[in-house]
DNA sequence: GGCGGGCCTTGACCCAGGTCATGGTGTTCG
DNA sequence: CGAACACCATGACCTGGGTCAAGGCCCGCC
């Protein structure tokens, strides 16, 4: 179901170990918890836009993030609108919730970032086994599940409550410390919850307030005080 | 710090063994797993609008509804507006995700909705300990975590991407299957995430339209499927 | 070179939802 | 009984955000 077609794929438990013992939920656990999870771990390497899972798939792999990127996305609106509910990068898990919690189908999509991206695939059966099992373990993945939930609530409750001015101004604040390629208007209205045209006119705003440079798609903060001042206000 | 006042609080084993029993979260526990637990419970009975914990609070307690309800909201806006999150029933836990998600403040507020609303007070640490040697145990709350996580986001993917139209509809099917004394406005705001003013106006829009009959704050549906057409649509 | 497609930008327009202010209708309590 | 209070209803108005359509720029490809 989550798999599809022809990728490359490979065991590697010296690396799996590595980077399961580094990674914020696993890395608690003594080694001897994590080497036979290791053992059973296969790396999958994806382009931009290959899909990890689908909306609906019953998931029985864990997927950890080695390098590159995953975007984690719900469609609404009947199919016209995109909404991303995180972008997890190395080290983090994905379809945590989905995996521990029951056996109910995915709520989102998931997708490959960047070219390339790197993900170790666990089976779900297994890694259910040892961390139930395992006090610590049980205990840092009900940890890291909690704090994924106050992160979503967060992020939506901005979404709600907050206005289009604000949301972007905190992106470019958290991505745009150093100059920085604009990912496509498309992508950030579905990170910002709306549409690419009140993107580009955002966009446009602050470019003409001098709040940021903005040149072939290559930003630059050039007013943080006045960006945090917007950014800022209500929420964070 | 969420203890406040003068209130009736009181052990009692033998019922805290019960509710416990017949929860959904500790229910697939084994009774002698329970019992240390329930020993250690207290039974407080709250007053419409008594606090049971702040935002921002450290979380020492698990509160388990035993009757009643309780309201958990979020202030936002900066002190202007009000979300309720999610209000809890009988059996059904408050504050799961603070107490076990490590020790970071509570994220909201909770307050009892009824007169007279019990709650199980169970004391965090000893609930954690419980909780983590168990591996049954450790899987229930997981679960448990995990589906409130996918509750929390369908329902502010509804607040983002629905009308309030749609909100309302979903909100009269669900509860006023029965002819129903209706909430204040003010409630209902803080639910459907609008203000009141908003919640008069879609109402008597309905009840113009021979969609729900509307006397002195008790509703009854009258066109249930044109309701349904209203709710459904996107989203559930 | 020129044609076509993707993406960005911009203008015109529309509308749901929010704000503010006013007046009505209980209900409670001195 | 009547004043005070809380809540509800409704009108006027404003505005952020969404939609649609037209046009421009860039790039790859035939």
């Amino acid at each position: 179901m989550a798999a599809s077609g022809h990728v490359t794929t490979s065991p590697d438990p010296a690396r799996a170990l590595e980077l399961l013992s580094h990674s914020p939920i696993f890395g608690g656990a003594a080694p001897a918890a994590l080497r036979p999870l290791a053992a059973l771990g296969r790396f999958r390497t994806l382009r931009r836009g290959d899909v990890l899972f689908r909306s609906g798939d019953i998931l029985e792999t864990l997927f950890l993030v080695s390098s590159g990127s995953v975007r984690v996305y719900r469609v609404v609106r009947g199919g016209t609108r995109e909404l991303t509910l995180h972008v997890e990068g190395p080290r983090q898990l994905v379809a945590g919730a989905s995996v521990f919690g029951g056996d109910d189908p995915a709520p989102a999509h998931a997708v490959a970032l960047q070219t390339p991206t790197e993900v170790l695939c666990l089976p779900a059966a297994s890694v259910r086994e040892q961390v139930f099992g395992t006090p610590a373990l049980a205990a840092a993945v009900i940890a890291a599940l909690a704090r994924r939930q106050a992160e979503l609530l967060a992020r939506l409750e901005e979404l709600v409550f907050s206005e289009l001015g604000e949301r972007l101004a905190v992106y470019l604040l958290d991505h745009a410390a150093a100059p920085h390629a604009l990912p496509p208007n498309s992508d950030l209205a579905a990170l910002l919850g709306t549409v690419p045209e009140l993107v580009s006119r955002k966009l446009g705003e602050f470019y003409r307030l001098g709040l940021i440079e903005l040149e072939r798609r290559q930003v630059r903060v050039l007013d943080r005080a006045e960006l945090e001042r917007l950014a800022g206000r209500r929420g964070r």
